[in-house]
RNA sequence: GCCGGCGUAGCUCAGUGGUAGAGCAGCUGAUUCGUAAUCAGCAGGUCGGUGGUUCAAUCCCACUCGCCGGCUCCA
C-alpha cells in the first residue's frame, strides 16, 4: 500500500489509487469535512488529485490563508456561473481571490447595479445547493481555443500562456472557466458568502482597455466568520474620518469652495496646531532649520526644475501677472533649492536640513478625491537635506530613525514599507538612479527595516522609500516618503565649495514624514476612531457643573487646569448632568470633570474618563499634575 | 477622467406628476438636576444647479456640479 508523508513527518498508508481527499478522510472525518484543497509535494492541488507512494501531503482547510483563497476563488466561479446564466452573452474577465474576498470582472451585454446583486446571490445559492462538482480538465491549445470561442478575454489570456504551461479549465454545471485551480470538490463548499458591491474596472487595469463590470464579494468557511467580517465592515464605517470629521466638528469640504479643498474648523485647526507644534519641536531637536517660501512661482522656475515637462498633468494652469506666467506650487523643493543657492556654500556647513510645513496644490482627477485622504490642496511636512556624497547614508538612516519615532508617537505601529524604483517618465542618468536606489536600500537594511519593492513607482527625479498606513477600511495610504535626488541639484546647477577649493554637487534628500497633514490627520482620526489620546484631543477635559451654583467653582477649576497648559471647556448649559455627560461622551472628550456640592466642599473633582468611565473623586492638584504628565508623555 | 450609484432642513433619513415631512441639532420658556438624552413651544427647505417635456416637475428627460464605491493615478 502506498504511504504518504504528512507535515508532522508521520506517514499514513492509503489504498492504491487513493486521492488527497481519501487521505484526508483516513486522517479524520473532521479534517475531510474542513478540507478545501491539498498540497502535494509542495504544489497546491485539488482534493481529487491522486496520491502516490512517498508523496508529501498536506491537507489545506478553509481556516488557513491558502484555504481561504481556494474557497474564495471557487466562490468567484460560482458568481461567474450565476452571471453567465442570468446575463447570456456575457464576456468573462478574471475572477481572483483578494485580501478580504474575491471579485469577478465581466463585460455584460447591459449594465447592472447594486440592486441586481440580490438576484445574483439568489442564483448563486441555487448553484451552491446543487453541490455541482468542480471538474478539472487539461486542454490542448486547440481544444481550449474551441471551448472558449467567443470569449475574447479568455482567448487573450490563453494566447499569453507560456508554451510549456498546461492549459487547464474548471467546470461546474455547464459553466467552464480557464483556470489554474485548485478548487473545492464541489460548489456546496461555498456556504457563507455575500456579494458586496459592483464597480467598474479596466481590463487588465489599463485605461486604454474596455471597462468591465467588477462584482466584489466575500466568502468564509462558516456563516459565523462571515457575520464577524460584515460586522467589522460596519465598524470601519463608524471610524470613517469623513463622518467623524463632521461629528467632531474638525473640518468640512464645501462645494462652493471646491472639491478636494478642506476647510479646518476651530477644533480641527487646534488638532493641527498640536501636531504642527510637536513636529516643529521635533525637527528643531533633530538638527533641522525652518524655512518658508511663497505659494506661487514664475513658470521659469518649474521649467528649470523639470516639473513643467514631467509633472505638468498634476499642476494647475499658469496665471498671468503683468505678462509673466506664474504657477501655484505643486512641490516645495525648488524654493528650498533657491535658498541654498542664495549664497556660496561650504562643505563645512553640510548637511543642511531645511524643513517647512509647505502647502502645495496638485490637480487630481475628480474621481480620486476622498475626504482628507486625497485632496487637491494640502500641507506637506516637507524637508530637504542637502549633503555631501559621504554623508548620504547617515542622513538617510537618520531620516528613517526620525520617521519611526514620529509614527510611534502617533500610535502607528502597523505600516508597510516600499522601495520605489525609476519610473518611465523620468530625468537623469542610470548611474545616478542606481546609486540613489542603492543608498536607500542600504540604509533600510542598516536600520533593519523590512520592505517590499515597488518597481517603476519612483518620482521623476529619483527613487523613494514610501511608508503606507492603512485606513479603517484597510486601504493603504502613502504617508511617509524619502527620496534621494541627484537630478534637481544638477538642473539647478547647485554647488558647494569642497575642501579642495573646487565646486562639488550636493545630493538632495526630499522627505515628508507624516506625508501631508490632511492625509495624516485623516488616517489618525480613523486610527483612534475619533477618540484622541489626551495630548492630541482638541478639548482635553470638559467641566460639568451639577447646578448653576457650582459655576464659580467650575471656573476656578478651569483656571487651574488652563494654567497647566490644558485645553478645558465648561458646559454652562442648563441641562441635566446626564445630558452633559452624554454630550461629552459623544464628543469623545478624554476627561469629564463633575463638580457639585461634595467636590466644592472637599476641593476635589469627580473624574469620568472617556476610556475608563467613572473614576470617582480626586483632589484637583493631583488631577492637574496627572493630566499634565500624560500630555508631557504624549499619551 | 472612466464604470455604477446617490444628491430632500445644520445632521440622519421618510415621501409624492398637483410646489414637502420625522428624529436629532438650533432658538424661546420652564426645570437646578450626581455619571450616555428633563419637559413644552417655536423656527427652519427656490427638494444640488441649469435647461427641457407637461396645464402642472422635488418626482420624467438632458446637461452640469458635488458626493459614495471601485478602476487608473498619487502625499
Amino acid at each position: 500500500m502506498p504511504s504518504v508523508r504528512l507535515p508532522d513527518s508521520s506517514t499514513i498508508e492509503v489504498p492504491e489509487g487513493a486521492t488527497a481527499m481519501d487521505a484526508a478522510a483516513k486522517i479524520g472525518s473532521g479534517l475531510a469535512k474542513a478540507a478545501v484543497a491539498a498540497r502535494l509535494n509542495g504544489e497546491l492541488v485539488d482534493l481529487a488529485s491522486p496520491v502516490a507512494d512517498g508523496d508529501a501531503l498536506e491537507i489545506i482547510t478553509g481556516s488557513s490563508e491558502e484555504g481561504l483563497e481556494v474557497l474564495r476563488h471557487s466562490a468567484s466561479h460560482v458568481l461567474a456561473d450565476a452571471v453567465m446564466e442570468l446575463y447570456p452573452g456575457t464576456q468573462l474577465g478574471i475572477g481572483p481571490a483578494i485580501a478580504d474576498g474575491f471579485y469577478y470582472d465581466f463585460l455584460l451585454p447591459g449594465s447592472i447595479s447594486d440592486s441586481d446583486l440580490e438576484r445574483i446571490e439568489e442564483k448563486m445559492r441555487e448553484i451552491v445547493k446543487a453541490k455541482a462538482p468542480f471538474q478539472r480538465t487539461e486542454l490542448s491549445r486547440e481544444e481550449a481555443r474551441e471551448r472558449f470561442a467567443g470569449q475574447r478575454f479568455k482567448l487573450e489570456l490563453l494566447g499569453e500562456l507560456p508554451e510549456g504551461e498546461v492549459a487547464s479549465a474548471y467546470t461546474d454545471r455547464s459553466f467552464i472557466d480557464l483556470c489554474r485551480g485548485p478548487h473545492l470538490p464541489d460548489t456546496g463548499g461555498v456556504k457563507a458568502f455575500r456579494l458586496l458591491s459592483v464597480a467598474g474596472a479596466y481590463w487588465r487595469g489599463d485605461e486604454q482597455n474596455p471597462m468591465l463590470t467588477r462584482i466584489y464579494g466575500t466568502a468564509f468557511p462558516s456563516k459565523k466568520e462571515l457575520e464577524t467580517h460584515l460586522e467589522r465592515l460596519k465598524e470601519a464605517e463608524r471610524r470613517d474620518h469623513r463622518a467623524l470629521g463632521r461629528q467632531l466638528d474638525l473640518f468640512h469640504i464645501d462645494d462652493e469652495v471646491g472639491a478636494g479643498l478642506p476647510l479646518w474648523h476651530p477644533k480641527g485647526a487646534l488638532l493641527r496646531k498640536v501636531i504642527e507644534d510637536f513636529w516643529r519641536d521635533a525637527h528643531l531637536a533633530n538638527g533641522y532649520e525652518m524655512v518658508m517660501i511663497p505659494h506661487i512661482a514664475s513658470v521659469d522656475l518649474w521649467k528649470t526644475s523639470g516639473h513643467w515637462d514631467f509633472y505638468q498633468e498634476n499642476m494647475y494652469s499658469p496665471m498671468d501677472i503683468e505678462g509673466q506666467e506664474y504657477i501655484v506650487k505643486p512641490m516645495n523643493c525648488p524654493g528650498h533649492i533657491k535658498i541654498f543657492k542664495s549664497r556660496t556654500r561650504s562643505y563645512r556647513e553640510l548637511p543642511v536640513r531645511w524643513a517647512e510645513l509647505g502647502t502645495v496644490y496638485r490637480f487630481e482627477r475628480s474621481g480620486v478625491l476622498h475626504g482628507l485622504l486625497r485632496v487637491r490642496g494640502f500641507t506637506q511636512d516637507d524637508a530637504h537635506i542637502f549633503c555631501r556624497p559621504d554623508q548620504l547614508q547617515d542622513e538617510i538612516k537618520g531620516v528613517i530613525r526620525f520617521v519611526l519615532f514620529m509614527l510611534k508617537t502617533f500610535g502607528f505601529d502597523d505600516y508597510e514599507v516600499y522601495l520605489s524604483t525609476r519610473p518611465e517618465k523620468s530625468v537623469g542618468d542610470d548611474a545616478h538612479w542606481e546609486q540613489a536606489t542603492e543608498a536607500l536600500r542600504l540604509a533600510m537594511e542598516a536600520e533593519g527595516l523590512a520592505y517590499e519593492l515597488d518597481p517603476g513607482e519612483g518620482v521623476f527625479y529619483g527613487p523613494k522609500i514610501d511608508i503606507k498606513i492603512r485606513d479603517a477600511l484597510g486601504r493603504a495610504w502613502q504617508c511617509t516618503t524619502i527620496q534621494v535626488d541627484f537630478n534637481l541639484p544638477e538642473r539647478f546647477d547647485m554647488a558647494y565649495v569642497g575642501e579642495d577649493n573646487a565646486e562639488h554637487r550636493p545630493i538632495m534628500i526630499h522627505r515628508a514624514l507624516l506625508g501631508s497633514l490632511e492625509r495624516f490627520i485623516g488616517c489618525l482620526v480613523e486610527h483612534y476612531a475619533g477618540a484622541f489620546p489626551l495630548w492630541l484631543a482638541p478639548v482635553q477635559a470638559v467641566i460639568l457643573p451639577i447646578a448653576d451654583r457650582h459655576l464659580d467653582y467650575a471656573g476656578q477649576l478651569a483656571e487651574r487646569l488652563t494654567a497647566e497648559g490644558l485645553r478645558v471647556e465648561i458646559d454652562y448649559r442648563k441641562e441635566s448632568i446626564g445630558r452633559k455627560v452624554r454630550d461629552a461622551e459623544m464628543d469623545k472628550v478624554p476627561y469629564m470633570l463633575l463638580v457639585g456640592d461634595k467636590e466644592e466642599d472637599a476641593g476635589s473633582v469627580s473624574v469620568r474618563s472617556y476610556a475608563e468611565g467613572d473614576l470617582g473623586p480626586r483632589p484637583v492638584e493631583e488631577l492637574a499634575s496627572d493630566m499634565a504628565r500624560q500630555v508631557e508623555e504624549k499619551r
